[in-house]
DNA sequence: TTCATTAAATATGTATAACATAATACAAAA
DNA sequence: TTTTGTATTATGTTATACATATTTAATGAA
């Protein structure tokens, strides 16, 4: 094992590109810059830096993969409002998600749900609750059995919740969050016995009751009732730890 | 307004850069290439898809940027273990946020606080609950009614609890959130005085109370602990959408 | 003048060639 | 065996040229 020397620290290695990042977003801080101004062009900041176009093109790329910049084709760059969720889509795939992250994932949708209801009773409209009770309709007359099926009720009426908190960014996780939430769920399912929990315990809470309980409970009782819901769940999250 | 031709569709116009970019992600699943995993270098990628070296390297600069790859200088690249929360920390800055989306972080940070109870009561250990009980007695000692430590005893706090939850997605995710809720928290009391909440309500919960509910209490009862504890929250936000 | 067309200027997009640099492996020397 | 030198290799960086779409200005016909 070679000896760590003392009094001298390592050069810095880090690439150019790296470096011309941080001053770009220095430059619009500085510059006081918001969302909508446009930017100067590369080759500007090339010569003001004293890289060439392609090192600024690549970090200003970065940025742009980032969502924090947009580029006009052919005419300039502009600053974005970015968007938080949109850089997740392209790499929120379960398959290339290693187990934890997985679980965590889908610990997380579980967090999510049980504290929404605050805001699904304040937001609830009229015609949220015709649309939630069609859902539970549909899910009741198509009771198969089938864990396919199932798995279809469960998205709609569940995805019907979040839209119903009326908050944009909380939908839009959830439709990330989605892929894995199917992935995990079948592979949940496979060995269990979802019936089980259904029809043995006799404490399962039903879409038809959550749906009512949002139409005349509280947040608390409609905490309570999707904790009951959410049973399965976290029976086997919460189980896995333990061999 | 110009007349739109029918059996004509528009040529695409798309970036080369974007073609290539999904012609990688899909070369990747094609060859079932695991994180880890090496990959071709820029020069056969661009043979092989009649482009040049500068477009695909576009490309692979943008999945170096979300993660899914990762350059080992000078030797080669590698399929990489996308890391979620990290491109979030680059653009999560409060000034670059609009106003709605900044709200929406804030709601779902009320969000998680009120769904991860269970998860706080599987994983609690003795030294979490010593850590915490230190953290609410410096917090009792240090009362002086200033909204700065007020705030500071607020992030430690509920800082440790998202620690409590083992949950490492969701621990990053707060830090993410952390700016923020400072950002909303001190425009948020600019105006208010929370000491009205603190000693007139009578109804509310501070962190000692939490701390022995999480110490005595199930998981039901801390949510509805927590529930009150966040009411100026969820005051606020609440009625910000009515007049 | 008014309107349509043309032309010039401009900034990003793409292509190509060349060299710099660092990691690695392997050979040569101590 | 250990160190040192060297060739190889793939990315990092620079430079230059051209393509293309948008904007602006200029031009010319009615």
């Amino acid at each position: 094992m070679t000896k760590q020397l003392k009094n001298i620290k390592p050069v810095d290695t880090g690439s150019l590109v790296d470096k011309v990042e941080v001053r770009l977003l220095a430059f619009f801080k500085e510059n006081n810059l918001k969302p909508g101004d446009a930017i100067p062009k590369e080759l500007d900041f090339a010569e003001s830096l004293g890289v060439s176009r392609t090192v600024v093109r690549e970090a200003l790329l970065r940025l742009r993969t980032l969502g924090l910049v947009e580029s006009k084709k052919h005419r300039g760059m502009i600053l974005k409002q970015p968007d938080i969720i949109n850089n997740f889509e392209r790499i929120m795939d379960p398959t290339l998600l290693g187990e934890n992250t997985l679980k965590q994932l889908f610990e997380f949708r579980l967090i999510l749900e049980m504290g929404m209801a605050d805001f699904l009773f304040e937001n609830r409209t009229q015609k949220d609750m015709d649309e939630l009770e069609e859902i539970v309709e549909t899910g009741e007359a198509t009771d198969t059995g089938k864990i396919r099926f199932t798995l279809d009720k469960e998205v709609a009426f569940h995805g019907k919740l979040y839209q119903i908190s009326k908050n944009e960014t909380l939908q839009r996780f959830q439709g990330l969050l989605l892929p894995v939430f199917e992935y995990v769920y079948l592979k949940e399912t496979e060995n269990t016995d979802l019936d089980e929990y259904h029809y043995t315990t006799g404490t399962f809470v039903t879409h038809r009751m959550l749906l009512d309980n949002l139409k005349i409970g509280t947040p608390e009782t409609f905490r309570n009732a999707m904790r009951r819901h959410l049973e399965p769940h976290f029976d086997h999250i919460l189980k896995k730890g333990q061999p």
